[in-house]
DNA sequence: TTGGAATGTCAACAAGACTGACATAAAATG
DNA sequence: CATTTTATGTCAGTCTTGTTGACATTCCAA
């Protein structure tokens, strides 16, 4: 078996420990060329990466509350709070209060802000297809597939619902 | 071209923005699963994940030097070194300074130190086998070539080095 | 031999996560 | 209608993990 194939001829080889944490090594590295641009961009001004959270998720679905952004980014009231402070302050988002119920606010993009959206996505978005054409569809394809196995399945879910309203 | 398809035969409808940030989207909520479980055992103890980093490339490279971990975890030589004197201090790690250049310190784990490794990775593992195992063999090619095309290229560079240290 | 480069340590600070406690307003429920 | 629950926001304090600045030690090359 030191051929990392068992006796029923099918290749196991990526399941072994080698192939998983070379896995999760590439994970890591990769994870850290993702957020790299972005996070370039931010640091010239006040922003860090949770603002670009909270700003491509508004961007995302214009209008939802802040309970919903809670429940996709999986931070605290709090920790998202101080966030979109700041972003309101600075004019980059706008919240409203719910019409139907007035407890919620639903929040917005500025034109400020969807400028400033854009700048981060078209920058992570770059990088994501040039990954993307050099790896050809095939390994795309693998790759969603891999992610969304990977994903807790309560996040999957959201995933999903994003995925599905975006066409 | 509404199809995502181009007028030269090949599909393209992977490089769509579309696709793109769903790549993006599916990058941010994996992400989360990937750390969750190592994470979990870590809030119990007085660790992070900058802990578990160093230990998983200590572990990998014994011997290693500080400014070596430096390159890797990519982060500046003083938020290392907190996180290495809290590892020594507790009995993971141990700094033998370098016989030949003495300047150097090589990084081991202690016998405990390899323990939490083992725990930790064994979580990690557990997640990325059951995701590689429901994808199957071509998705995790697929997967590990899109992420190798998304790192910074130095860091491409430490990945493979790894990678060929660990047959 | 001396001055610069490499390596690592200590101290202080900032961003961004956390918990806990509390206030307000609105909705839902008895 | 009174009470409870829900959604949101705020204040205060802590923790992890990143940052810069200052400094000590060691090595190496001019």
């Amino acid at each position: 078996m030191a051929d990392g194939r068992t006796g029923h001829g099918e290749s196991l080889l990526y399941l072994t420990d080698e192939q998983l944490r070379q896995g999760i090594e590439a994970m890591f590295f990769a994870y850290r060329g993702f957020t790299a641009d972005p996070d370039r961009i931010l640091s010239d001004m006040a922003y860090g990466r949770a603002h670009h959270r909270a700003v491509h998720f508004i961007n995302r679905a214009p209008g939802t509350t802040v309970n919903n952004l809670l429940n996709i980014l999986g931070v605290t009231k709090q920790s998202l709070n101080r966030v979109l402070r700041t972003l309101i302050e600075d004019g980059l988002v706008e919240s409203h209060v719910g019409k139907v119920d007035k407890r919620e606010r639903h929040l917005y993009l500025t034109e400020t802000g969807a400028a400033l959206e854009q700048k981060l996505s078209d920058a992570q978005r770059a990088r994501m297809r040039a990954a993307f054409r050099d790896a050809g569809p095939e390994a795309v394809a693998g790759f969603r597939t891999v992610l969304e196995a990977m994903m807790d399945s309560e996040l999957r879910g959201a995933y999903t619902r994003l995925k599905e309203s975006g066409t």
